[in-house]
DNA sequence: TTAACATATTAAGATATTATAATATAATAA
DNA sequence: TTATTATATTATAATATCTTAATATGTTAA
C-alpha cells in the first residue's frame, strides 16, 4: 500500500478544499488572471489572496508568470482543474 | 456567486482530503466493508477509524448498515466515490 | 532616485483538526 | 444476567490552518 502517493493525493484535495481556493482554481481553469482581478472578484484582502495563491503554487496546482507589475496565474495541474470544474459545474460563479 | 454551494463542495473535498479517509472511500467504492476489516487493513486504532467514519457519515459520503454486531459501510455519494477513484486510480491499494 | 502600484512574506491570535486514551453503547453468546 | 465482541463517543493535548495586520519585495513611472 503506497501511503506516500496516497498522502500526496490527499494533499491535493486538501489544497482545493477551501471555498476561495476552489473558486480560484475553477476560475483560472477557464481564464488566466492576475491577483488584483481575483481580489476584486472575491472581495477579500490582498494578503489573503496571496496566501491562498502561495498554497496552490506550493502544491503545484497553479503557476504565476510575471508581466510587468502584474503576476498572471494559470492552472498547471490538469487533474486539479478537472476536479475543480467537475465539482463546481452546476454552481454559478462569475469568472474571476 | 453562490458561496454556500461553493463552501459545501469545498467541505466534501476536505472530508476526502485525509490519506486514511481517501483510502476508506476508495476501498468502499469497490466493496462494502465492516469496521474491523478496515482497522486490520489500515493498521490504526479502532477509535481513529470510527472517528474518520463519523466524519464521512456526517458529510453524507458513506452510510453504515448494522448487521448483528457488525456495521457494514458503503459509499452513498457517487461524486465522492468518483473523486476517490479518479484520484487513486494509479495507486496500488489492497482493497479494504 | 523617489513614489506608487502589484504582489509576497511574516507574525500572531483564534479556531479547527489530529491522534490517543478512556469510556460508553449495542448485539450476541455463555 | 453477565461476559464478550464490535462499534461509537468523549476528552484532551499537540499540531495545523485561517484571518488579519504589518512589513517587504519587485516593477514601472515621474
Amino acid at each position: 500500500m503506497d501511503m506516500e502517493k496516497l498522502a500526496d493525493r490527499a494533499r491535493l484535495l486538501k489544497v482545493l478544499s477551501h471555498p476561495y481556493r476552489l473558486c480560484i482554481v475553477r476560475g483560472l481553469s477557464k481564464n488566466k488572471c492576475n491577483v488584483t482581478k481575483m481580489q476584486e472578484c472575491l472581495g477579500i484582502s490582498q494578503s489573503a489572496i496571496s496566501q491562498h495563491l502561495a498554497k496552490l503554487r506550493e502544491c503545484g496546482v497553479i503557476m504565476g508568470v510575471r508581466n510587468g507589475k502584474e503576476v498572471c496565474y494559470e492552472v498547471v495541474n490538469p487533474l486539479a482543474a478537472e476536479i475543480a470544474q467537475t465539482l463546481t459545474a452546476d454552481i454559478e460563479i462569475h469568472d474571476i
